[in-house]
DNA sequence: GCTTCGAACTTTAGCATTGAAGTCTTCAGG
DNA sequence: CCTGAAGACTTCAATGCTAAAGTTCGAAGC
């Protein structure tokens, strides 16, 4: 009943279409002309700073290192839900209702906003999980204008295989930097989360300062 | 002729559902019990460490910090492109023809490779920009197989302004690092990145080691 | 009590994307 | 030449999403 089966193409959402992306420079390490081989990092800002005078190659450098580091990491997650017969999407919504703690319940439409789709999205995609038995769906009796999602047993089992297998990876991912660097790079990464999220951008791109 | 209105709701593609993310929350900064609220990361985290025995709060801080914040600069970039009438999808093409150089040509299937996405995907968006006139497309006559799509005029003017738009945002969310800081981090979000890049995660989640 | 309004979810139509099949071109043999 | 195979792109059916309309329930006003 295999439904995902690491088809190398797959992971529909979630930033649906980055699977791919990581797989195909590799076959021919040879042929210098024809093998497209995406650019490097450094390459990309070359151009970026050739065409576009002003700019800050280090701002660039982080910006653009961080892009690329959540597409592959997405990739990576990608494969691995992948072989619990998962998509991402799904692992999205489990997180979200693992994270709101027992008993496990949410209902769709502040599941929507958690994951940041349209509730009719998200009707459909409650319809799919509940379907395979990760989640159920029934009506709020005391408030009948509202609908309760829940975890099931399963569906918090396959969460927790998911967890492992990511923790595994990210464990890995980090292993190089040492324990005072990894606290040094949650520490700025988080500072500029808050900056994103106490300022919206305005249309100019221009982040107003809120404090 | 306003195509992409910034109708809050929209891009499509790129990370196509982040945008609503970023504006439910504040609505109602009073109201405790009713309005759901993201979580903040240390709950995210306190819940995960709750629910998964075993898990290092270092790393998942590192983790989810920059997977929020690569979210929400997605958003950002996702408001800014919709004020020049283009999707992050579109942007997304005219950087790759950027980077490429003069002049400004790639085949359909080679963007494909860069972006992420299928051939046939490729074929529609190339379809939708150019009846903009952001692309032109043209059977290479010296092997008719191919086809070239190349940058127009306006189709660089556009990736100037969205990259105007963008160096001003990036500028300004990192401008609470100090230059040593924005060293450190670009330096240690590249060794991650090639960490990820040169040893490609099997089946188990764990990196396999190329040196 | 009836109506009206609003909230929460579902349904519908349209669009972008995937995966698979199809078309057209080139090249290598026979 | 003609044929077969491989490559590059396009076409087609199905999927998942958005936006907008529709439905159902609950609460407030008259």
């Amino acid at each position: 009943m295999l439904k995902f089966e690491a088809k190398e193409y797959m992971a529909k959402d979630f930033n649906a279409n980055e699977v791919r992306a990581i797989l195909p420079g590799m076959s021919e390490p040879s042929d210098a002309a024809h093998s497209p081989a995406e650019p490097s990092l450094e390459e990309q800002i070359a151009a970026y700073q050739r065409e576009f005078q002003g700019l800050d190659p280090q701002v660039e450098q982080v910006v653009s290192a961080l892009q690329r580091l959540n597409r592959r990491m997405n990739v990576a997650y990608g494969r691995q839900t992948a072989t619990l017969n998962m998509s991402n999407a799904e692992w999205e919504v489990l997180k979200a209702l693992v994270v709101a703690g027992a008993p496990y319940q949410m209902g769709p439409g502040e599941l929507a906003k958690r994951l940041g789709l349209t509730p009719a999205a998200m009707t459909h995609r409650i319809d799919r999980m509940a379907s395979e038995g990760l989640v159920t769906r029934e009506r709020d009796e005391a408030n009948r204008v509202r609908v309760i999602v829940e975890l099931t047993q399963e569906g918090r089992e396959k969460w927790v295989e998911a967890m492992r297998m990511a923790s595994v990876f990210e464990e890995d991912l980090l292993q190089d930097l040492s324990t005072e660097e990894r606290g040094q790079l949650g520490e700025m990464l988080t500072r500029l989360l808050c900056r994103v999220e106490d300022a919206q951008p305005d249309a100019d791109g221009r982040l107003n300062d809120l404090d």
